[in-house]
RNA sequence: GCCUCUGUAGCUCAACGGAAGAGCACCUCCGUCCUAAGGAGUUGGUUGGGGGUUCGAAUCCCUCCAGGGGCACCA
């Protein structure tokens, strides 16, 4: 869209005009002054809100989605000081991580100096913009001061037995030279560089998230209507809770049982095959004892599964591929011997890398019997139609006898529900009783047993970088590991000075002679530090917490203080956190609530998910040639216009098109809001019930709907009512009861206040013209007078069979009988009714009366 | 493929089952040396389509269509 800016000059020609520069200049030093927004302490009476919005990474400069997403914070943190609340409202920084690295590779600087220079432009831009952040509470995640408390976070998950090394293949970006959570895998690419992942086996560090699964999705319950039901889903999804049972097959020439786990423990008389994970360890036992030709079969296979890259394991309708292992299970339940396969379709750590095929009611297994000629038995009568088979028609009719539908043949599993057929005893029994009773046949008998399984793997922490809290363990040939006293904490980064950060595989930090080298603090005798460094998504677990006691020496947080101010009561960020960092926050809360330093095992009570600011329709970026310059746009418009466009461009949770927004027309808004104020020439002390009664009324419907709107996120909707309401008043001023008239003040005064939510400048500005002193930010939102929101007259709807025959100006409290006799009198109503029967009468006063004739 | 959310004026969105409305944009007029600022006013709708429930449906139910998002060999 092409519009010409409005510049200030413009603005300000008559000298009395708007002139956003001017009044930034004007207000920001005097607002560096109060302080308005530092967090009163606990000698506050107030009730209290904790607004915060997911901190930055210091990436230099702010750019549109941070004037979005934090725009919206302040707009919710400034609202709820105006109905009394004392409001914490801190911001800090995300300051560790892959990117400062890079960066310092590149250049050959130190990643503390980049980062930190960063921070400080960037701060420097959200001067202007004006969020009401309490900056005395500032953190970096990067700062000793910070990370001593991720160390000390670190021992207590280590104490609990949260924290353990293990070996296994983990995911390995070969870009960045470094491990990955799965989270951090998106369709088989690292989510930072967008290369394609690998698999790698190293010894590694991990949180035990996994004991924490069923409570991380049971306690979403507490979140339902308070969180976006997509992030509850997605949530729920990652987490992947499945329930069934585990079977123990015997295998043939082998001692022991091999459990696999099935979700469908019904139809266990239906099972043809096994197979087993083609990488796991059980195949490379089984088929040790196999012909030769079978292992070199089976080496051969393997080589090719562990060359697959995880895009083309994920790819759909792949060729199922396997490998017969010449070895045969025993199915516990009826004595069947049946042939085991390796196969990739199978995941060697998920359940126990191994399944039951039941291939009749299972898509997958289907698809591999089918792939391999292996037998097919329907225990379940599903009576489902199948769409891969066409019915012949007989006379245009199905035939009644229609044979039972052999997936085989039709290569479509039955899933449905169902009566059981071919499965002894639990015949005719439906799915879910069947479920039920064969899980308790195998308990009794003690070949199985009821089982979960989750989707969820354990949390992967290390990263072989330096630019991270490192890993406060000590490595001794005689003691093993060895946490660091907690009273020796912080372990500091060496200076990156004369280290090679160049990515190779191992962490940079094992090159630091002089730090890695430690005495045991066990024996004292030689140890060497831990090298790796942990995710920077520790670092952000549990900042959340760190805001209440940000430079305490003593404490990470102080529990009183928690008990005052968290959970949070907004959180406001990108749903492209909705699984990662939210998770992890959730995991450490419950975490830290088992060891007892916090009493409530959410961390967010309610989440605000921003949409993404884009431009022409797509993301904006500097190689796509559409990036808006946030700083560019603010020395146009101003950060007051700027704040309004980005709020009332859609409901926050929607994308924005800048190319279909008008800064320009929102600076427009904020210079007719100015004016008004400007205009008004009655004194503060006017008496209020002498004003304009129309105008009252409408300012009075704005006092009464805009917190409603606001809590519930309408911003935009709110902007709307406000350019009506500064519309009307012009109107009043111009060509109704004049300047002078207390209304008038009333409404400007209104628009004030209700303006310091999304335009803090011309509020501030507006209120000073108005006769008051700063700050507009304190000033309590007014309560709207009942009487003045009761229309003295409405209209009421006549309708017959439906249609509005009449209107009726009639009294709200009018009641119905007086209504009815009303619409029944109606010249337009009995003309309508003419000699016809009336069969109903609806009355809804004082807004309808419905007449219903017979026809 | 499965699960979900959303379709209302050109755009962004409102409307306890009760008259389809706001803001912006467009257009016209006033204004102005010119342009802009500023002001006044008018347009604009099969509420995605079809069916049902109801005295009455944008709203509830079914179905289809179109978009967005999530999940997707997890046994």
């Amino acid at each position: 869209m092409n519009e010409s800016p409005v510049s200030h000059d413009e603005l300000n020609q008559a000298g009395h005009k708007y002139d956003f520069a001017a009044i930034q200049k004007k207000w920001l030093p005097v607002w560096d002054e109060m302080k308005p927004f530092a967090t009163s302490d606990s000698t506050d009476r107030r009730p209290r809100k904790y607004v915060l919005d997911m901190f930055p990474y210091p990436s230099g400069d702010l750019h549109m989605g941070h004037a979005e997403a934090f725009g919206f914070g302040d707009i919710v943190a400034r609202y709820w000081r105006q109905q009394g609340f004392n409001v914490l409202h801190p911001i800090g920084w995300d300051s560790f991580g892959l990117p400062a690295e890079n960066a310092a590779i590149k250049r050959g600087v130190d990643p503390s100096g980049w980062t930190y220079e960063n921070i400080a432009q960037q701060k420097n831009s959200f001067r202007t913009y004006a969020p009401s952040f309490d900056w005395d509470r500032e953190l970096h995640t990067s700062d000793p001061e910070y990370y001593r408390w991720t160390q000390w976070l670190f021992l207590q998950l280590y104490k609990k037995g949260l924290a353990y090394r293990k070996d296994s293949a983990v995911n390995w970006c070969p870009f960045d030279q470094t491990v990955l959570a799965n989270e951090q895998v998106v369709d088989g690419r690292c989510e930072r560089c967008g290369n394609l992942v690998t698999k790698k086996k190293l010894n590694q560090w991990y949180f035990r998230i996994t004991d924490y699964a069923d409570r991380l999705i049971d306690d979403l319950k507490q979140l339902e209507g308070a969180w976006p039901t997509k992030v509850l889903s997605m949530q729920r999804n990652w987490v992947g809770r499945s329930t069934g049972a585990d079977v123990d097959f015997t295998i043939e020439g082998r001692d022991g049982v091999v459990p696999v786990y099935t979700t469908r423990p019904d139809t266990l008389y239906g099972v043809t095959f096994m197979v087993v994970a083609a990488d796991s360890e059980l195949a490379a036992e089984l088929v040790t004892d196999a012909p030769a030709e079978t292992q070199s079969a089976f080496a051969e296979y393997l080589d090719r599964v562990k060359g697959e890259s995880d895009i083309d394991r994920l790819s759909t309708d792949r060729e199922k591929t396997g490998v017969f292992l010449e070895r045969y299970a025993v199915n516990p339940i009826n004595g069947e011997r049946i042939p085991i396969w390796a196969s990739d379709y199978v995941l060697a750590d998920y359940g126990h890398g191994a399944i039951m095929a039941v291939p009749a009611h299972d898509q997958r297994d289907l698809d591999f019997a089918r792939a391999f000629d292996l037998p097919v038995r329907v225990v379940v009568d599903t009576n489902q139609p199948v769409t891969g088979a066409i019915p012949v028609l007989i006379d245009g009719e199905l035939p009644d006898d229609l044979p039972p539908t052999d997936p085989k043949v039709t290569g479509e599993a039955l899933v449905g529900p169902g009566r059981l057929i071919n499965s002894g005893p639990f015949n005719s029994l439906s799915k879910n009783a069947a479920i039920a009773k064969v899980t308790e046949a195998l308990t009794s008998s003690g070949f199985g047993r009821g089982a979960k399984n989750y989707r969820l793997r354990d949390w992967l922490i290390s990263r072989q970088r330096y630019w991270g809290t490192p890993i406060p363990i000590i490595h001794c040939d005689k003691c093993g590991e060895v946490p660091v006293p907690e009273d020796q904490l912080p372990i500091k980064l060496p200076s990156a000075e004369g280290l090679d950060l160049q990515p190779k595989g191992t962490s940079p930090l094992g090159a630091a002679e002089d730090w890695i080298n430690v005495s045991c603090p066990n024996c004292d005798g030689p140890a060497q530090r831990d090298s790796d460094t942990m995710d920077t998504f520790v670092d952000s677990s549990w900042y959340y917490l760190r805001y209440l006691n940000a430079t305490s020496d003593t404490v990470a947080f102080d529990p009183a203080e928690a008990e005052r101010w968290a959970p949070v009561d907004q959180y406001v960020g990108g749903v492209e956190h909705a699984i990662l960092h939210l998770l992890y926050s959730r995991f450490m809360t419950k975490v830290l609530y088992d060891l007892d330093y916090l009493t409530f095992t959410e961390p967010f009570t309610s989440l605000l998910n921003q949409g993404m600011v884009l431009m022409d329709g797509a993301k904006m970026s500097k190689s796509r040639g559409n990036l808006v310059e946030f700083a560019s746009e603010l020395s146009l418009y101003g950060a007051d216009a700027l704040r309004v466009t980005l709020a009332f461009a859609s409901p926050p949770e929607d994308d924005i098109d800048w190319a279909d927004v008008s800064p320009a027309g929102s600076a427009k808004f904020l210079a007719r809001a100015w004016r008004v104020a400007q205009d008004v020439t009655s004194a503060p002390d006017v008496v209020w019930k002498k004003g304009d009664p129309a105008l009252r009324r409408v300012t009075h419907r704005f006092l009464a709907d805009a917190p409603g709107l606001v809590e519930s996120f309408k911003f935009n909707v709110v902007i709307a009512r406000l350019m009506e309401l500064v519309n009307v008043t012009r109107k009043v001023i111009d060509t109704g009861a004049g300047p002078a008239d207390a209304a008038v003040r009333e409404a400007a005064e209104v628009t004030a206040v209700a303006l310091n939510l999304f335009a803090p400048y011309t509020a501030e500005d507006m209120w000073e013209k108005l006769g008051y002193e700063p700050t507009v930010a304190k000033v309590l939102w007014r309560k709207a007078d009942p009487t003045l929101l009761v229309e003295e007259s409405v209209t009421c709807v006549v309708q017959v069979d439906g249609k509005v025959r009449d209107r009726l100006e009639v009294s709200p409290k009018i009641d119905s009988d007086e209504l009815e006799k009303q619409a029944r009198a109606s010249a337009a109503v009995v003309r309508a009714i003419g000699d016809r029967e009336i069969v109903n009468v609806v009355v809804r006063a004082p807004r309808v009366v419905s007449i219903a004739t017979r026809k």
